[in-house]
DNA sequence: GTCTATAAGGGGATAGAC
DNA sequence: GTCTATCCCCTTATAGAC
């Protein structure tokens, strides 16, 4: 066991209050005393506020999208084992780090610039591999609704957890349950809306 | 037509500001500027940059809720309509404030204490009304399973575009008709996966 | 009601001792 | 590598003239 340097306290720290508040509100005095050190140091390591943020960016998306990436894209895996494996990888990382979504997506639509330039390092390419597999399989939908589909269902009790909590539709203490239950649920959801014919209005 | 005042410029341009880049990021100089006046008078209308942003996610959470309470909690509408309907409001509101969800969702989890108080202002109780039409109908799925499944696919679009736009999913002068498209989809889509049986495994 | 000028404090960053 | 002290800009808020 490495005893923990203390530029990884920095990062760690960093990790947890950006996540937790933002940019914007995140005070660098506040990262520093969380890591135990202070403020001279972050500079010392890391040269500015923005670079830190960068670096903790830069995990958090990583860590976002390997957990769709390398399935999605294997043309080997069937599209019905596809929706299941990330189903599950998913809400297991996220039961783990409960604000990734949220805190990913409100940084991208204020911080484009940044998202631009880490997503071009980070990039899959999966979707032709599944419009492939989705045209061999005869499901009526297109691929943008069943992309969209399937991470709005794992991605959005997440960020709408305040709501669903203070609504009283789900409790505090049954949240996890709540949504580690939709994990097994989401699949044959997902299945059973690409099942779908012309809908008579 | 009334001469707009300068109170009412201030809160436009509070609105637009503070929606775009949050609470933490706004500066309350550019709130001044956007409304062609200056510091000085932000404070004699509204006392503090707080309280100026309370007014302004007041009334962002009401007309939120407001395209949804309604509807879900007059039990003389059937629950197949409602989603229809539901689906049809929200779309149509949310491609007029793009920006709606992710702020109020991400102000809301910075800010729990703010959003409690106001949204015992606000609650409309429509819980009680679906879950006991959801019993009588039949329906193969939980209240909680359908509110999030169908806030899910009108909210997330929105809240996700940035990531939708940066993949290349959809084009970024295609993502109205993208939209658009799925509120048509949505109503029959959450019929269907209320129709799953259990799944076989 | 509206403005200019300024107070008071917080914020990121750095100098320089150890 | 680590710390304390400090710089200096920017922010919110207010005083006071008009």
């Amino acid at each position: 066991m490495e005893p923990i340097t203390t530029e990884e306290k920095i990062i760690r720290a960093a990790d947890k209050i950006f996540t937790q508040k933002g940019y914007a509100a995140t005070r660098t005095r506040e990262i520093a005393e969380e890591a135990g050190t202070n403020l001279a140091l972050l500079n010392y390591y890391f040269g500015s506020k923005e670079k830190l943020f960068r670096n903790v960016v830069r995990e958090k998306l990583k860590m976002l999208l390997s957990a769709m990436g390398p399935i999605a894209s294997d043309a080997s895996i069937p599209i019905e084992e596809k929706i299941r494996k990330i189903s599950e990888n998913y809400t297991q990382l996220l039961l783990e780090n409960e604000e990734l979504p949220l805190f990913i997506l409100n940084e991208w639509s204020v911080n484009k610039r940044l998202f631009a330039d880490l997503i071009r390092e980070t990039r899959q390419h999966a979707e032709p591999v599944i419009e492939k597999q989705l045209r061999e399989s005869g499901m009526q939908i297109t691929l943008e609704d069943l992309i969209v589909n399937t991470l709005g269902m794992i991605l959005f009790p997440f960020i709408a957890k305040p709501l669903i909590l203070s609504s009283g539709l789900v409790q505090e203490d049954q949240f996890t349950a709540f949504v580690a239950g939709r994990k097994e649920k989401i699949p044959a959801w997902i299945i059973s809306l690409t099942k779908q014919t012309v809908a008579s209005v």
